[in-house]
DNA sequence: CCCCAGGCTTAAT
DNA sequence: ATTAAGCATGGG
């Protein structure tokens, strides 16, 4: 089918804004996303015009939903000042396009548990190990391709075959989380109604989940768009660009969402310095 | 070979 | 309550 999409929307910078870590983009400039076991390949046409490989009837049904189409990100924009906030105005700017995914909430808490301590390459390896090691295989006209393992399909793998995803001391922490969420001890889905705060404190009773991961899990699982989780990045905006303190209370209840432009905005630029200088 | 990565647990103050 | 070491592994 095709779509038309009117406000922000930019696959590069969505796939490249630290909040998924498996799309994967094609030659032609189309990616690959899985999510709730359906796989879907998405091209941009030029303009505000895509073509998705799905029908409309998956595309009113998930799809729509993943990408968060109902949600006005202009207008969120829009609401910073540039005389007030000039860095958050640029980050905005640079960051036009991206948008905060509606992501499976089971899935990010275990992708979030192996991030830690990881950069994004070392993450995605280590998440696409897991689905090849624990993952249903599923065969579609354009290939195969491996869901995202649930609580007992990760459970059922042996020491040696866990190990083997390497993910170091992680190993521990996504199998306590499996565990947790399959004895009933935690549920995931559950949280999707819940406060944020009960939904921080039910997240952080497992172990190996500290409060940057309960936040990230809230943030892309929960749609909890004013969580704000703080990692070695947002720590060093916060230090550099924000010495007087940052006002998150002026940017309630869309703290997530910025923090997701001056996460992108600050990598992009770290990134962009390392390939030209050094 | 070095430093660092979308941090957390545990132990020591 | 706050601080520090220890952690497995791989990317740059």
């Amino acid at each position: 089918m095709t779509l038309q999409i009117s406000d922000d929307f930019d696959l590069d910078k969505i796939a490249d804004s630290g909040q998924c870590f498996r799309w994967v983009k094609e030659a032609s400039g189309a990616y690959r996303i899985i999510h709730k076991g359906r796989r879907l390949r998405i091209r941009p046409l030029g303009g505000e015009t895509f073509d998705l490989s799905c029908d409309e009837e998956e595309f009113r049904n998930l799809w729509h939903d993943y990408f968060d189409l109902g949600e006005d990100y202009r207008s969120v924009r829009r609401r910073v000042n540039r005389d007030e906030d000039p860095f958050l105005a640029d980050a905005c700017e640079y960051g036009k396009g991206i948008r905060i995914l509606r992501q499976d909430p089971w899935e990010m808490l275990i992708s979030f548990i192996i991030s830690q301590n990881k950069n994004i390459p070392a993450i995605k390896k280590g998440i696409e190990m897991l689905c090849e090691a624990a993952g249903e295989r599923v065969e579609d006209p354009a290939g195969s391709y491996y869901v995202f393992p649930s609580p007992e399909e990760i459970l059922s793998l042996d020491d040696e075959k866990l190990a083997a995803c390497r993910l170091g001391y992680r190993c521990r922490y996504v199998k306590a989380a499996a565990a947790d969420v399959a004895a009933g001890r935690l549920d995931p889905e559950s949280l999707l109604d819940a406060s944020e705060e009960t939904a921080l404190e039910a997240l952080m009773s497992v172990c190996g989940v500290g409060i940057k991961v309960a936040n990230c899990v809230s943030l892309f699982g929960l749609h909890h768009i004013d969580a704000f989780p703080v990692d070695v990045w947002i720590r060093r905006i916060l230090d550099r660009e924000y010495p007087g303190g940052y006002p998150k209370e002026k940017y309630s209840p869309y703290n997530g969402i910025y923090q997701q432009y001056m996460f992108f905005y600050y990598r992009d630029f770290a990134f962009k310095r390392n390939n030209l200088f050094v």
